[in-house]
RNA sequence: GGGCCGGUCGUCUAGCUGGUUAGGAUGUCGCUCUGACACGGCGAAGGUCGAGAGUUCAAAUCUCUCCCGGCCCA
């Protein structure tokens, strides 16, 4: 037997470990029976550094695949970088100091990709250094042409069963990304704003009081409404006011949508400042007048206003409405504003044609999954469920944007009609010709491809679609779908979760993965979000190479529970690096005696294998539950406060063979040593595979999970183990004595059958 | 306004099918190098378990109300 020499665990080794592994090539995946396959999410590349709190997300990922390993499956753990969308272009904008639609769309792309590449390149280099066992030799990027292609082909294979259509109606649009986005994507936030109470002229006598927060859309306004039952107004409903400024008459309507306790309780309509105004034109049939212009601008409708910003416009409208008297009164208002989730501004609402795709069919069928499908944990189920409820139209998915993948459609310059191309390559109507020479409706040959891309989600809505080589390789789609687990944040249920959901099961009727485990966010120390603004980003990079892989892995497993937010701090993740020391010690002592097998098995030791037993169990149902947070306490709490200071300390006269029963306790020094490693092993996968090697020259991360072999009664006498060891320790403190001393006390009768033990470890005289 | 989650020593957390001297981690402070470990050992200080009321012989644990924080929805 090797005795482990050092006196202090080394993260150094872990590179040569990493090495080792790569070598031996543990982690391949074969197809058959008996698959475990992680539905992975593929990391953004938004920025640098890295984030933390997603470090530590794949490091427990990691562990879910390793959990699944060690309980005999076949791990298909694939691992992709998420290339699309808004937050690199934005990312790009910055960086480069360029904007998109200025630069021309070839040399903006080739912009993105360069800044994808290179932020993509730490990440990549920071989840192999943490030890993740994916298949990094296959890794994917969202934006390759073969990903582009799968969306694109899906896409029209639901273009083809109906589920998707083009409409025109108002939609979110946020005026700085100059796309439309979908609910999912939009955030509130309760901004302070302005609340104007404005007169409009009812006769030449009196005037109506309206408040509102947006009077520089009096120029759409087509409405007013009041509470039916509010008295005030009985007398003016089916009358008319005139807007101000336009001089245009609108009527007064009686509807339940206008709260009588907010401003004055008459309410604008007004083309559209929110959702009640899009509903109120639709309900009301009025004809929509377009306020605000794509670029944020307002329309030539606006009059004078014509072109402002918003702000400004509302700014200068503000103050010619007081010179000519309008104004009553002005108060500031707390205001729930809709806010565009990534660039965080205030989004309008505009009518645009958009392609949608079919969603609200399909909402009871989503609920049935939401319900079927098993949460971990299980209180996060109902962010889906409650999100479901809370869908009221079909998911727009065209965007007018450049760094995602093109719509695959082109319009004949005859008919207008879409033709879309057969599902294969990857398509780029902006920049192509069609793979087709005659419109499918009127044989004309001329086409204009469409210009526009689609939400990013639609494609990260297919990544098990991906995984599992869906329509390109029937074997092995047939082996590894549905998928087994998806990970994930819980800050992208609604979008990534639900549209995966919806569009796997339009694609294939089956929901695509069992399980779902969904992780909460990484804070730092104070329990505030990490902001670059707030300057409390933690960098993990320099950290994992301080304190090592392990460390940050455990610490993440221990200080991590399951579905809830983390505190990030360095103080925390240097205090778990004492853990690994503990553990290198113990191996180190179990290491310089051989596991002999001859043995009767005295009471000590039958003690400590009953609470072995116990740790056993609750590690599985942590591990059964991919609850680290349970595992990691419970290796810690029975290795640092069980098994070395009472076990250890009660046998070792007999290992050194000072007394009888050296081979007993050998066994169950080493039996002890192993189950802990065992168990470690997908949490803190190098020191244990270290000491794995050392001691049983080979790879810990080719066993299984142990089993539980030891009656547990012998628990029964663990809570006064405990309390008479320490009451000894403590007398000899306080009198001063050195452990070593002498010391003149009875046993009680109830450990009389460790006595032995007992009586040599504390010098029992 | 509705839903969910949380509120336990400075910090983080266990306990929450009611009865424990409320456990552990981290940090602080003492003492201590004992043949695995000073990245160790032992010990100390530190908690009116968010507030109030109720049920009960007994509540951190059950019920109700409220307050605070977070997330989501309207």
């Amino acid at each position: 037997m090797e005795i482990i020499k050092e006196k202090h665990w080394n993260p150094s080794i872990e590179n040569t470990l990493l090495k080792i592994w790569r070598e031996e090539g543990l982690y391949k995946f074969n197809t058959g029976p008996n698959t475990f396959v992680i539905d992975t999410p593929p990391p953004y590349p938004s920025g640098r550094p890295w984030h933390i709190g997603a470090a530590a997300h794949y490091s427990q990922i990691d562990m879910i695949a390793r959990t699944a390993r060690m309980q005999g499956y076949n791990v298909l753990f694939p691992i992709g970088i998420d290339r699309n969308g808004l937050p690199v272009e934005i990312y790009t904008e910055k960086k480069y100091k360029v904007k998109m639609k200025e630069i021309g769309r070839e040399e903006f792309i080739s912009l993105c990709k360069k800044a994808l590449d290179e932020l993509e390149e730490e990440m990549i280099s920071i989840m192999k250094r943490m030890g993740l066992s994916a298949d990094f030799d296959n890794y994917y990027r969202t934006d390759s042409d073969e990903y582009r292609a799968l969306t694109q082909q899906t896409f029209i294979e639901l273009w083809e069963k109906g589920l998707v259509y083009e409409s025109n109606r108002p939609n979110n649009y946020c005026p700085v990304c100059g796309t439309t986005i979908a609910d999912a994507e939009v955030f509130y936030e309760d901004k302070e704003s302005r609340l104007v109470y404005i007169k409009f002229r009812l006769d030449n006598d009196n005037n109506a009081i309206i408040a509102t927060t947006r009077p520089e859309l009096l120029c759409s306004c087509r409405a007013v409404i009041v509470n039916p039952h509010d008295e005030r107004y009985k007398d003016l409903h089916g009358k008319s006011v005139k807007v101000p400024i336009y001089g245009r008459d609108v009527p007064i309507i009686p509807h339940k949508a206008a709260d009588p306790n907010f401003g004055s309780g008459m309410v604008m309509i007004c083309s559209y400042g929110d959702q009640t105004d899009v509903q109120l034109f639709r309900e009301l049939g009025l004809e929509e007048i377009v306020a605000i212009n794509e670029d944020g601008k307002m329309s030539d409708n606006a009059g004078k206003y014509k072109g402002l910003s918003i702000e400004e416009a509302r700014r200068r409208i503000i103050e010619d409405l007081k010179n000519d008297g309008l104004i009553v009164k002005e108060e500031v208002i707390m205001h729930r504003t809709p806010i565009c989730e990534r660039s965080k501004n205030p989004i309008e609402i505009i009518p645009m044609k958009e392609y949608y795709l079919k969603q609200l069919d399909f909402i009871d069928k989503l609920r049935e999954f939401a319900l079927q499908l098993n949460f971990h944990p299980e209180m996060h189920r109902y962010i889906l469920l409650n999100w479901l409820e809370s869908v009221i139209i079909d998911w727009p998915i065209s965007r007018r944007r450049y760094y995602a993948t093109e719509i695959p459609v082109w319009y004949c310059t005859n008919c207008n009609k879409p033709n879309l191309p057969k599902p294969s390559k990857y398509y780029k109507p902006w920049k192509e010709d069609p793979p087709f020479d005659k419109c499918t409706y009127c044989s004309n040959n001329k086409f204009v491809g469409d210009t526009r891309t689609f939400d990013t989600w639609m494609d990260s809505s297919i990544s098990p679609l991906f995984i599992s080589r869906y329509k390109k390789d029937e074997n092995f789609f047939k082996s590894v779908y549905p998928n087994t687990l998806r990970p994930q944040a819980k800050d992208i249920v609604r979008t990534w979760l639900h549209y995966t959901i919806l569009r796997c099961y339009q694609l294939t009727e089956m929901v695509p993965f069992k399980h779902a485990w969904i992780m909460g966010y990484g804070l730092d120390e104070k329990g505030e979000r990490m902001s670059k603004s707030k300057g409390n980003v933690i960098d993990p990079y320099p950290i994992i190479e301080k304190y090592g892989a392990d460390t940050f892995r455990f610490w993440s497993a221990s200080e991590v529970n399951l579905g809830y937010d983390f505190r990030c701090s360095e103080q925390k993740i240097a205090g778990t690096q004492k853990f690994m020391s503990k553990l290198w010690n113990i191996a180190r002592f179990v290491s310089s005696f051989s596991m002999d097998c001859n043995y009767p098995l005295r009471e000590t030791d039958r003690w400590i294998l009953s609470e072995l037993s116990i740790f056993i169990e609750k590690c599985i149902e942590g591990y059964n539950d991919f609850n680290f947070f349970i595992v990691s306490n419970a290796i810690r709490e029975f290795t640092w406060n069980l098994f070395a200071p009472h076990y250890i300390e009660m046998v070792k006269a007999r290992a050194y063979g000072l007394i009888d029963g050296k081979e007993s306790a050998h066994y169950t020094l080493h039996k002890c040593l192993s189950t802990i490693l065992l168990l470690a092993a997908p949490i803190i996968p190098f020191i244990t595979d270290a000491i794995w090697r050392e001691l049983y020259k080979k790879s810990i991360h080719t066993e299984r999970f142990p089993k539980v072999e030891w009656d547990k009664k012998y628990s029964v006498y663990t809570k006064d183990i405990i309390e008479f060891n320490s009451s000894i320790w403590n007398i000899k403190k306080k009198e001063g004595k050195s452990l070593k001393d002498p010391i003149n006390i009875e046993i009680p009768d109830r450990l009389n059958i460790f006595k032995d033990d007992l009586r040599i470890m504390h010098n029992i005289i």
